[in-house]
RNA sequence: CGGGAUGUAGCGCAGUCUGGUAGCGCACUUGAAUGGGGUUCAAGGGGCCGGAAGUUCGAAUCUUCUCAUCCCGACCA
C-alpha cells in the first residue's frame, strides 16, 4: 500500500498520557488512539498487526481441531443470575438494562453463554468432545485501566472453550490447547514460557499461563534454570525444607527486647540470623483473624494463605486490627499462647531453638521449638519463593524473571455445567455434566507486549509475522523520476510476489522517511535514492540488527521474497 | 475505593505564586529553495485556558464545587 494513502499519523514527540513503551510507540507510531480510559480505536496500521495475529490464532486453532463461532457481547443478566456470578462478578462486570427495563450485562467472558449454546443442543456423548472459539470484544469494567492495550477495559479476545465426556478427554483438550498456544505465540515471534498458574476467580483445578517475557511485564514468573519447570509467583511450590540433623533442644526463655519490633532490629539485638526467627503475620482472611508463621527472611504469599483458609479474600491486617484481635502490639506477636488461628510455612518445620515474639510488649523468646513449645494444626507451603530457593522438581537452580501475561488455560471440570445444569447422556444411559476446560489469549494485548518485548530507542522492532507490513520501500529520489519509477517497479514486483509492502511515496525529507519507518518497526527497508543513480544499487536494511547490504535493484525482488520467506 | 499529580491550539509545553484580556516548539495551509537520518526562509489559519458558581472595575491566574485524564496499591486476557 501507499503511505499517503493510508491514515498513519506518527507522532514526534511522547503522549503525555503514555508512560509505558508499548503505549508510547502505539501512539507515536500511529496504531492506536484513545477514545475514553482504556478503550482505543486501532487505526490502519493497528489493525493490520491484529488481523496477523488473529490469522495465526486461527489457524492454530482450526488445526487443533476447534470450531470458530461468534457470541454476544450483549447477554442477559438472568444468565449470569444462574450461574452466580451476576453477584459474584462485581462491579467490573458493566450492567444496563434495555428499554423494556431487562437487565443485561456486556460479556466480560463467555463460560454462561457457550454452556448455554452447548446444553441446547448437544445431548449425547455421540456429539463429543467439541472446542469452540471466537475472537471478539471483551469489555471489563476495570478498576484502574492502564498501561495502554495492556490492561483496557474493552479488548480483543479469543476465547475458546472445550466440552468432554471423560477425564481423559478434558486432559487430552487441555494438552491439545496448550500446544496449539505454544505454536501461536512461536509463531508470532515471540519469546515466552508456559507457567504453573493459580485458577484464580474463574475456578477449576488446573492452570497455564503464557508469558511473554519482559523487563516491563507486571507479573514475577520463577523458571527452574535446569528442568522444565516454571510457575507464576503465586503458584511457584517451595520445595520442602532439608531437615537439618536435629540439635538437642534448649531451654525456653524469655528475654527483654525493648522497642525492637522489626525483624532486623530484633535478629541484631538478639545476635542472631533472620533465618533463626520466627516471624509472625496476621492477616484478616474474610474479615477473620489469622496468623502466620513463617522465617525471617521469608515472606508471605497471600494466594497461597488464601487457597489453604479457602477464603475468598486475605489482607494484611492492620496495625489495629492486629492489637484488637490478639492484645498484643505488632512486633512481639509469636506462636506460643497466641489466642487466634494460627497456621506456619513448611519451612519452620526444620527449624529449632529460634528465637520469636512472646506475645508481651518489649519481650521475645529464644530456643522456642515447635512440638515441645506450642503445636500448629495447618502447616503447608505459605511463602513466596526466593531466587535462593532450589527447584521443586529437580532441585536445580531458580531464576525470577518478568512477564506479561498473554494467554491463560483453565481446565475447569463440571463447575458451570453444574451450575448450568448442562447435562449429556453418556454410552452408559447415564445423565452426567460436561467436563470443561477454557482458553483465552489477550490478542490486543500481544500486540502491546511484543512491542514491550521488542523495542528500541528509535521505535518498535516488530517480528516479521506480526508486523503491519514485512517490507517498507522508501522511495528518496522523490524529484527524481527514474529513482520514482524505480521504486514503484519494485514495489509492484513485491505485491506480486506477495509480500505485504508499504510504500513511503510521500513528498518529504529523507530524514523524516527513515525516522518513520525505524518508528513503525517494520522488519525490511528498501531503499531506493541517488545510490541508484550512480550505481544501480539499492539499500536493504533489517531493522532488528541494523544490517545494511547492498545489491543490484534487478536482484532485489528475490532476495527479499527469501528473507521474508525465512523469517515467517 | 484509598494515596499522588495534571487539565491552556491536533501533539508537547510556558504563562497561574505576584489578576490587566493568551504565547512558544512541532504539526497544519500557501509560496520559494532543498533532497541519504526529523532542512531552511517567508506569509498564514487555528484556543469558551476541562466545566459550573463565586470574589473583583477586570479571572487562564484567587475561592468553592464538579468533571475528566494519568501514576502508585487490591483484579485480570
Amino acid at each position: 500500500m501507499l503511505f499517503t494513502k493510508l491514515l498513519i499519523p506518527t507522532l514526534k514527540e511522547n503522549p503525555a498520557e503514555a508512560d509505558v513503551v508499548s503505549h508510547r510507540l502505539l501512539m507515536r507510531a500511529g496504531f492506536i488512539r484513545k477514545l475514553t480510559s482504556g478503550v482505543y480505536s486501532y487505526l490502519p496500521l493497528g489493525l493490520m498487526t491484529l488481523r496477523k495475529i488473529e490469522k495465526i490464532v486461527r489457524e492454530e486453532m482450526n488445526a487443533a481441531g476447534a470450531q470458530e463461532v461468534l457470541l454476544p457481547m450483549v447477554q442477559p443478566a438472568d444468565l449470569w443470575a444462574e450461574s452466580g456470578r451476576l453477584q459474584k462478578y462485581g462491579p467490573e462486570l458493566l450492567r444496563f438494562k434495555d428499554r423494556h427495563d431487562r437487565e443485561s450485562c456486556l460479556g466480560p467472558t463467555h463460560e454462561e453463554v457457550i454452556t448455554d449454546l452447548v446444553r441446547n443442543n448437544i445431548h449425547s456423548y455421540r456429539g463429543l468432545p467439541v472446542n469452540l472459539y471466537q475472537i471478539q470484544t471483551k469489555f471489563r469494567d476495570e478498576i484502574r485501566p492502564r498501561f495502554g492495550l495492556m490492561r483496557g477495559r474493552e479488548f480483543i479476545m479469543k476465547d475458546a472453550y472445550s466440552f468432554d465426556a471423560t477425564e481423559e478427554g478434558v486432559d487430552a483438550s487441555y494438552e491439545a490447547m496448550k500446544a496449539a498456544y505454544h505454536r501461536i505465540f512461536a509463531r508470532c515471534g515471540l519469546r515466552f514460557r508456559a507457567v504453573e498458574a493459580d485458577t484464580g476467580t474463574i475456578g477449576g483445578s488446573f492452570s497455564h499461563e503464557f508469558m511473554v517475557l519482559a523487563e516491563t511485564g507486571e507479573d514475577t514468573i520463577v523458571i527452574c534454570k535446569q528442568c522444565a519447570y516454571a510457575a507464576n509467583l503465586e503458584k511457584a511450590a517451595c520445595a520442602a525444607p532439608a531437615l537439618a540433623e536435629r540439635a538437642a533442644e534448649k531451654a525456653l526463655a524469655k528475654v527483654e527486647t525493648p522497642g525492637k519490633r522489626k525483624v532486623e532490629a530484633v535478629c541484631e539485638f538478639l545476635q542472631i540470623a533472620q533465618r533463626d526467627l520466627v516471624k509472625t503475620m496476621v492477616y484478616m482472611a474474610d474479615g477473620r483473624p489469622v496468623a502466620v508463621l513463617l522465617r525471617g527472611d521469608h515472606e508471605v504469599q497471600p494466594v497461597k494463605l488464601k487457597n489453604l483458609l479457602g477464603a475468598s479474600e486475605v489482607e494484611l491486617a492492620s496495625d489495629q486490627e492486629c492489637f484488637d484481635s490478639t492484645g498484643v502490639p505488632t512486633g512481639y506477636l509469636g506462636p506460643i499462647g497466641l489466642k487466634i488461628q494460627v497456621v506456619a510455612d513448611l519451612a519452620i518445620t526444620a527449624m529449632q531453638n529460634f528465637a520469636s515474639g512472646a506475645n508481651e510488649k518489649n519481650f521475645h523468646y529464644v530456643n522456642a521449638n515447635l512440638g515441645r513449645d506450642f503445636t500448629i494444626e495447618k502447616i503447608a507451603d505459605l511463602r513466596m519463593v526466593t531466587a535462593a530457593d532450589r527447584c521443586p522438581l529437580c532441585g536445580g537452580e531458580l531464576e525470577l524473571t518478568r512477564g506479561i501475561e498473554v494467554g491463560h488455560i483453565f481446565k475447569l471440570g463440571t463447575a458451570y455445567s453444574e451450575v448450568l445444569n448442562a447435562r449429556f447422556l453418556d454410552s452408559d444411559g447415564q445423565e452426567k455434566p460436561f467436563i470443561m476446560g477454557c482458553y483465552g489469549i489477550g490478542v490486543s494485548r500481544v500486540m502491546a507486549a511484543a512491542i514491550e518485548q521488542n523495542h528500541d530507542k528509535d521505535g518498535i522492532i516488530f517480528p516479521l509475522p506480526i508486523a503491519p507490513f514485512q517490507v517498507i520501500i522508501l522511495n528518496l529520489g522523490f524529484t527524481d523520476g527514474d529513482i520514482t519509477q524505480a521504486a514503484q517497479a519494485l514495489y509492484q514486483g513485491l505485491q506480486a510476489k506477495g509480500i505485504d509492502v508499504l510504500l513511503d511515496d510521500r513528498d518529504e525529507r529523507p530524514g523524516s522517511k527513515f525516522k518513520d519507518a525505524d518508528l513503525l518497526g517494520i522488519p525490511i527497508r528498501v531503499t531506493v535514492g541517488k545510490r541508484l543513480a550512480d550505481g544501480g544499487m539499492v539499500e536493504i536494511r533489517q531493522r532488528q540488527d541494523g544490517q545494511t547490504t547492498e545489491l543490484p535493484l534487478a536482484e532485489a525482488v528475490d532476495t527479499l521474497v527469501q528473507m521474508v520467506a525465512q523469517c515467517m
